[in-house]
DNA sequence: AGCACGATTAACT
DNA sequence: GTTAATCGTGCTC
């Protein structure tokens, strides 16, 4: 049901992953159900000295797994009750990762369609939390992947500054390293 | 050991 | 536009 990105797909700079994630499909396969959604804005962190990132504060507990290898799944809890998805990559040992911030859903599991416009409501949607941290996503046996999926006419692509880092210094609280696009 | 704050959201005024 | 909810993390003492 659609092509894994393997893991050569997440082996470049954050910044150039953010943008070609746009339409690629998110799918984790819970409880013998398929929730997923098409990705519709991204987000770039990019190394140690990018200080937006989590891993300005070097490796610790929570940052080593943006240190592993690309196309591992870095999710982090904030604000005591959200949790963020994040795909590693660039290459082992750096730590740079894209986050991804919202979703159009196409596959879920009930009535209603859940909400995925924002990082906090897209896991809540796919069930992603604590247990997901540190997942390969190109492992072919593994729980939560993505796939390839129709890219956005480049046109379409809208970028601006990060979301949520007013408290960083220049450059970095205002570099264009938002990216998303309008699905009709 | 204690503290300030966060890659957010929903519910207010 | 403003604010409460809620707790892990990294930094300071």
């Amino acid at each position: 049901m659609g092509e894994r990105l393997e893991r050569s797909f997440f082996a470049r700079p954050a910044l150039e992953l953010a943008p070609a994630l746009l339409g690629m499909r998110l799918v984790h396969w819970l409880e013998n159900m398929r929730i997923a959604g098409i990705i519709t804005e991204t987000e770039a962190y990019d190394g140690e000295h990018d200080l937006a990132c989590h891993a300005r504060a070097g490796r610790t507990p929570r940052t080593e797994v943006m240190y592993r290898q690309p196309g591992t799944a870095y999710v982090y809890f904030t604000y005591g009750m959200h949790w963020m998805f994040n795909v590693v990559c660039a290459e082992e040992g750096y730590p740079a990762a894209v986050l991804v911030r919202a979703l159009q859903m196409v596959d879920w599991v009930g009535p209603e369609k859940p909400r995925a416009h924002g990082p906090a409501l897209l896991t809540k949607a796919l069930g992603i939390s604590r247990p997901q941290n540190g997942l390969d996503l190109c492992d072919a046996e593994g729980e939560l992947w993505l796939e390839y999926g129709e890219p956005p006419d480049p046109a379409l692509i809208r970028r601006k500054p990060r979301v949520g880092i007013g408290g960083v210094p220049e450059p970095w609280k205002s570099l264009e390293w938002n990216f998303r696009f309008d699905l009709s």
